[in-house]
DNA sequence: GTCTATACAAAGATAGAC
DNA sequence: GTCTATCTTTGTATAGAC
């Protein structure tokens, strides 16, 4: 039987997420160190191990906790309310990410690292394919809404859902990287261009 | 003056990244050791540091060749023919990295590594405002080639030119991360969607 | 269960011979 | 100009005290 328990031995694990995924974002994956993690986090050297087996295992689950986190967040909010439209099918995800305090550059990272590493790149592939499925019947639903037949709504469905997908990576990409990206503006440019 | 000539002189740059570049594109850039760009170069471990002060500039330069590489792609080969329908801007970059040698990881990491490298992010940044004005000036050629008049098709093209540059970043990110992503759907998507 | 101190390995960069 | 050998630092992970 374990020394603590399970609550407790989970809260810790948490403890030290939260503080690599500070890390992580400021510093990189690469570039944060064990010692990094470890004064941040408040814990020792030594009790960091009985939690993780290694630094990328730590990696590994801060990258599950951000990407996962952004499933259901298009669908919840079109729950709250009426069918949501496309462009407001990515701000949910946005505002979902900034809700949950993942700093912009994580996505982005984690893409970085699974485009070279096989385990890591489980993770948003299939991310990637859930959330294609999830933008599918949004989408359907949308189009119905906005009067179409139940047959055409899903055939547009499925025109549109690959660069749903292509428009939430590039909107995420370009938050991270420009400065001087405008939310607002890319969105209004993705109504005008599905509604036409 | 120099002891070996300019062009010599140039000629072992160029040796030194185009084997830093298979290096990074099958390991990563963080995970690449100076060891395997020096063994992957024929180089000695010496030598290199005549032509680049260290391992980060190396991998500035290979970043900076692959990224400004895309460039002009698209225009490129809209001069060649007919005015370029967008979906065939997406996929004039996407052949000249093939032709050009260029890893489809390539991009992902240069992007993963400009998130939280300040000195990094200007790479992508200037390339992705050069991008837009290229995309900006194809669209405007290509609505107008549909028949709309000069001001209709500069207008549209304005709206347009956000979301292509999303749609080219969600293009390489998935040809990247994903082995079953399928191109040609993907341009079919793109095609019918703005000629909606 | 947790901490301090440390072993061990890897990697970037350089010194000095040729 | 180029190579070999090596110095130095940094970082992961563990051993052993408490």
């Amino acid at each position: 039987m374990p020394k603590i328990s399970e609550a407790k031995r989970a809260q810790r694990r948490d403890q030290i997420l939260d503080a690599a995924l500070q890390c992580f974002s400021e510093r990189g994956f690469q570039a944060t160190s064990m010692a990094d993690i470890i004064s941040a986090s408040g814990l020792s050297a030594g009790a960091i191990y009985l939690y993780f087996p290694g630094k990328w295992d730590i990696a590994r689950a801060v990258a599950h906790r951000v990407a996962y986190g952004s499933l259901g967040a298009a669908a919840a909010a079109d729950r709250a309310g009426a069918p949501l439209s496309p462009a407001e099918m990515i701000r949910a995800i946005g505002q979902r990410q900034e809700r949950d305090g993942v700093p912009a550059s994580l996505p982005v990272q984690i893409w970085g690292e699974a485009a070279t590493d096989p385990e890591f790149r489980k993770i948003p592939a299939e991310v990637f394919a859930t959330l294609s499925g999830e933008f599918q019947e949004l989408l359907a639903g949308w189009f119905s809404a906005q009067g179409e037949t139940a047959a055409d709504a899903h055939r547009r469905a499925e025109e549109v859902m690959p660069i749903m997908l292509a428009l939430v990576q590039g909107y995420l990409l370009q938050r991270a990287l420009l400065p001087e990206f405008d939310d607002e503006a890319f969105l209004t440019a993705v109504e005008r261009m599905i509604a036409a």
